[in-house]
DNA sequence: TGACTAATACGACAACTTGTCGTACTATTA
DNA sequence: TAATAGTACGACAAGTTGTCGTATTAGTCA
């Protein structure tokens, strides 16, 4: 499975993300295409089909009109690209790039709340190997 | 400032990022292409060239051999690429990217400990506005 | 049913990027 | 001054990306 998303592979996975059903071609056209051409058509399908095949995008051909949805979530996306950032900067550890967030202070007071509860909860839980 | 390293700029800036001291051309040929044919000079200086423009190399053009050195470092890059990441993918807030680490337990308990002993620092700390 | 509309499938291509090479030029060295 | 090694950069093949257009199939309705 091919790990990168194109701008306009984004935007689409962005539509999916946020939508809570599936979406037909069409209604995706329509969001980025608000104008839509004619043409347009072939470029959504076209998008569909690369993310498709990209492992991206889930398509039920059930119905000849397909609908389409996100494979994997955004969650989880940001999970691989996070990993592989790590992997090819630091060796694979986060501890050198969230080490750097908070020496910027790049991380709110509050996300770091959130973060240090997590943290705590996940020490005290759940350590069933 | 452009944001992006290809793979073969990634390679010399690693290089860079590696050594202790500034590198000159041939060094760094010597390093990316062990074999060493005669048109790899004008790759490596074409890398560089480049590099330079975009902002992550620096050039010392003192002595009519170069000297070139990371313009940012390793920790900057990575922490402007998650940077990226997060607003890219999740409205520039970083929580969900790290409570999807934590929760897959893609960070290590050492890791965690430090990340906590960082965060406590720098609560106690540095609070000024 | 046959004409029409809309959907899917995908080849093609222009614009751009990327890695590489080669050539021109300059400086240093023997 | 000839040879060697460096810098500067134009050029280009290969790959990628966004887009379009055309072929084909599937429903729709007078």
């Amino acid at each position: 499975m091919n790990t990168h998303l194109t701008n306009a592979e984004f935007s689409v996975m962005d539509l999916l993300w946020n939508s809570k059903d599936r979406l037909t071609a069409r209604r995706i056209r329509e969001a980025l295409y608000p104008d839509a051409s004619k043409s347009q058509h072939g470029t959504v399908q076209r998008l569909l089909q690369r993310l498709e095949e990209k492992g991206f995008v889930e398509r039920d051909r059930e119905l000849s009109i397909h609908f389409f949805s996100a494979a994997i979530s955004r969650q989880n996306y940001a999970g691989r690209q996070l990993e592989l950032l790590a992997e090819k900067l630091t060796a694979g550890s986060f501890t050198p790039l969230l080490t750097h967030l908070v020496d910027q202070k790049k991380i709110s007071s509050d996300e770091i709340d959130q973060i240090r509860a997590q943290l705590n909860e996940q020490e005290s839980g759940g350590d069933r190997p």
